[in-house]
RNA sequence: CGGGAAGUAGCGCAGCUUGGUUAGCGCGCAGCGUUCGGGACGCUGAGGCCGGGGGUUCAAAUCCCCCCUUCCCGACCA
């Protein structure tokens, strides 16, 4: 009766299982062009709903949306010299428009702080216009070598803030509110993934930045995926871009400014943190259909009670959906609900019918349990919440197991082949340390005080630990 | 961009070594019937520029060259 695995399973090879997930639960495609993707409607779904609730977030820190161009003259990326020297390699270059060559090519944007900053310093005369917080919504290019749907593409979808500070200080705690209050809250509370926050070393921040902060989090097959980055840009961009005001004191200074980002790899994020070898598993905040109600069959009124649960779930606000494709078996229904992570299915047959009571299934932890049908909406409202809770509980453990301290680079390189090591950020100073990891494959995440929080801008590594995986 | 593997129906593959009529198989898809509580079964049927372009040959999915794309490992990166 059972065929072959659904899917081919984690354990025997993981980015095959990755490949098969985003083919059978229709999430995206490759594109014609090498590292192109084509995010499908059920893919889109999941991160239309992502988009909704980090802008909630980003909104409710005072940042504003607008839009630039996607066009950026290439000299812009010249001013400045750390930011050019990063961006360089990964550039597309438009030379020709309308038949002509260009005067002076541009670039599409790979990230926008020189188009936008160009813009804040016309924006910025005083001290009253800061700070000045905007976001922005778009695609971005960056010619990767080896692109992964959804990880790294050349073209990706993401959220990029910018922004401009009076102060250093406000800078900093804007950047650590991002952080805080957007990123990690997000991926918590939203996505159920757990993330380590902290700051990245030297070789690692952004081309152009004073600090990186990082959140970052644990796949399931050990290896680590940054999921947002926020940056404290000091006055690099703003002296070379002119963003200089009148402060209280009537003296001209230069901004203090910030950028952040979170991109469609996060969606990779919530598929390799949560799916196993029957599919996705999606948290219920995020799942385009949070209960599907198969009715096993439609005669004698299954299929008129199974319409009227889909309407009470809807009407007490649950995404819910109708499966009565008898046409098709059971079990080939349920394989393809379990391949699209829907969090609660309800279960009405014959049977159910008879005794008053539907079946409810719980993906994410694959148990059953009957349910008498006067009590049905509150109970998938229930579990909803417990297997929002449930997934990341079950992300925190593998997190917190495969998180092992380290005293030497060799037994750091040792615990990253399957998780985080935490060794003394003193082992990595001078850059030697980082040289050993990066050759065995292993980067330096993140770095943390040992009680977990995070460290100041400057704060020496002598008393910090360091965090280091392999990572995508 | 280096090293490996691979592109044949929507998906997974055989055929290629040793060129030779209408290019096969499984799944899926369409129709009909029997089924129906964890990927059902039978019958009938549709679906192919054999990744693209050049060559060699009487003849190319098959041999040669170039390009494109995908996957794995490395260097570079959200």
């Amino acid at each position: 009766m059972a065929k072959d695995d659904v899917l081919t399973p984690q354990a025997v090879d993981f980015p095959r299982w990755y490949q098969d997930v985003l083919a059978k639960a229709e999430l995206a495609d490759n594109g014609p062009v090498r590292g192109t993707m084509v995010i499908r409607p059920y893919g889109y779904a999941i991160w239309e709903r992502m988009q909704s609730q980090l802008d909630d977030r980003i909104k409710a820190t005072g940042a504003q949306n607008a839009y630039f161009p996607l066009f950026i003259p290439e000299s812009y990326f010249r001013r400045e010299a750390e930011h050019v020297e990063g961006f360089s390699p990964e550039l597309a270059v438009v030379t020709h428009g309308g038949g002509k060559k260009l005067e002076e090519p541009v670039v599409v944007r790979p990230t926008s702080e020189t188009i936008i900053d160009s813009f804040l310093a016309k924006w910025v005369q005083s001290y009253r216009d800061l700070p000045l917080l905007v976001n922005q919504w778009a695609n971005v290019v960056r010619w990767e070598l080896r692109p992964r749907l959804f990880l790294r593409t050349t073209e990706f979808l993401w959220q990029e803030g910018h922004t401009a500070h009076a102060t250093q200080e406000e800078a900093h705690r804007y950047a650590l509110q991002i952080l805080r209050e957007v990123y990690e809250d997000f991926m918590v509370r939203v996505l159920a993934i757990p993330v380590v926050v902290g700051r990245k070393t030297e070789r690692e921040r952004f081309a152009g930045a004073t600090t990186t902060w990082t959140a970052e989090a644990m796949m399931r097959d050990g290896k680590a995926l940054q999921m947002g980055t926020s940056h404290e840009l000091g006055q690099n961009f703003a002296k070379v871009f002119g963003i200089s005001f009148s402060d209280e004191s009537g003296q001209q200074a230069y901004a203090w400014q910030t950028s952040w980002g979170a991109s469609t790899r996060l969606m990779g994020a919530l598929i390799m943190a949560h799916g196993d070898d029957a599919g996705l598993r999606l948290p219920p905040s995020l799942a385009p259909v949070q209960a599907v109600v198969v009715a096993v069959r439609t005669e004698d009124g299954v299929g008129e009670t199974a319409e009227r649960l889909v309407a009470e779930l809807r009407s007490a606000g649950l995404r819910a959906e109708l499966d009565t494709r008898t046409q098709l078996s059971f079990g080939r229904r349920v394989v393809g609900w379990e391949l699209k992570g829907v969090p609660i299915r309800v279960e009405m047959g014959p049977r159910d019918l008879a005794a008053g009571t539907a079946v409810l299934y719980r993906r994410d932890d694959g148990t059953k349990s009957p349910v008498a049908l006067p009590s049905l909406v509150e109970e998938v409202k229930r579990l909803t919440e417990v297997a929002q809770a449930s997934l990341l509980d079950q992300a925190r453990q593998r997190l917190e197991n495969c998180t092992v301290p380290a005293a030497t680079l060799e037994e750091a390189v040792e615990a990253a082949q399957a998780g985080f090591a935490a060794l003394p950020a003193a082992l990595i100073e001078g850059g030697a340390g980082e040289d050993r990891l990066n050759t065995a494959g292993v980067t330096v995440r993140a770095l943390q005080r040992p009680d977990g929080t995070l460290p100041g801008p400057d704060e020496s590594l002598a008393g910090l630990v360091a965090v280091a995986a392999r990572a995508y």
